[in-house]
DNA sequence: ATTAAATATGCAACTATGTTGCAATTATTT
DNA sequence: AAATAATTGCAACATAGTTGCATATTTAAT
């Protein structure tokens, strides 16, 4: 019996097969990039409120996705990438999001050197940036 | 006719002296530590949702307070420092929110270089910093 | 292929944050 | 002290997120 992409990508995770997490995983893999609720919502046609919930929360227990919080207090989804899944325990980003402010959109910015942290007496266990600023297609403009 | 610390901070900026505010204020400035509106809702007593949310905006606008949105989703309310007073326009901070996570009070890491971020093909006009780990108390229990 | 067990779904209801319009109240100005 | 301007509290609404439960769908076992 056959399986797409997005059937393996369920089983791997010992989740099962619905109509609902297919979907929304068809979304997130199709669009590639991080979406708000509303997007997500819009995409996902008639889905129970309650249900996408509860799926976008098992997708971020098995590591499908991943939850930004952006430092303006809105929330986005985004696929999870090699690193995302890879790591064990807290989910731990070593890379920064970037949000344009001219066409909105947020992606990951391609930095290498993530900048350590020091201050005196405290321990820093985890550091979370978030920027924003023009991206390469619309600083062109 | 004498006037307050409190009075004298709503006055300079044109606000009006009223109870709400001033019992707001006072909140701030005794505590001086970043609150989240459960806490704010329960030092306030009885104050209509409504009007605390206004107040909170218009203490945002005429800068005696700013929201921070941390990494994991809650937002706090702070009084500005005189830093954040002080610049024009956009409020910028040069400060990092560090979470502790054993006690998990937010506090201002007294950091002196601030990271500069550089990536190639972008644009990058803000960036926001949040941080957790042990605070210098925590640390040493 | 059919059935039984396990899991996912949708619904009702609830909590919390946040917003808008409006009438009544309180500050400020004259 | 009266008139004007601003603030307050209320009702009502919107969105995000949660819980319990009965129904429907998947999966596993026969």
């Amino acid at each position: 019996m056959f399986k797409s992409k997005f059937e393996k990508i369920l089983k791997i995770r010992g989740l099962s097969l619905t109509n609902n997490r297919l979907e929304l995983l068809k979304v997130f893999v199709n669009l590639d990039k991080p979406l708000d609720l509303k997007s997500i919502k819009l995409l996902m046609g008639s889905i129970d409120r309650v249900s996408l919930f509860r799926i976008l929360l098992i997708f971020e227990k098995t590591k499908i996705i991943h939850s930004i919080n952006l430092a303006d207090g809105s929330k986005l989804y985004a696929l999870c990438d090699q690193e995302c899944a890879s790591n064990e325990g807290v989910h731990e980003h070593k890379h920064i999001h970037f949000q344009c402010t001219d066409c909105d959109d947020v992606s990951c910015l391609p930095i290498t050197n993530f900048p350590i942290l020091t201050a005196p007496n405290y321990i820093i266990n985890n550091v979370s940036i978030n920027a924003s600023g023009l991206c390469s297609e619309c600083k062109n403009i």
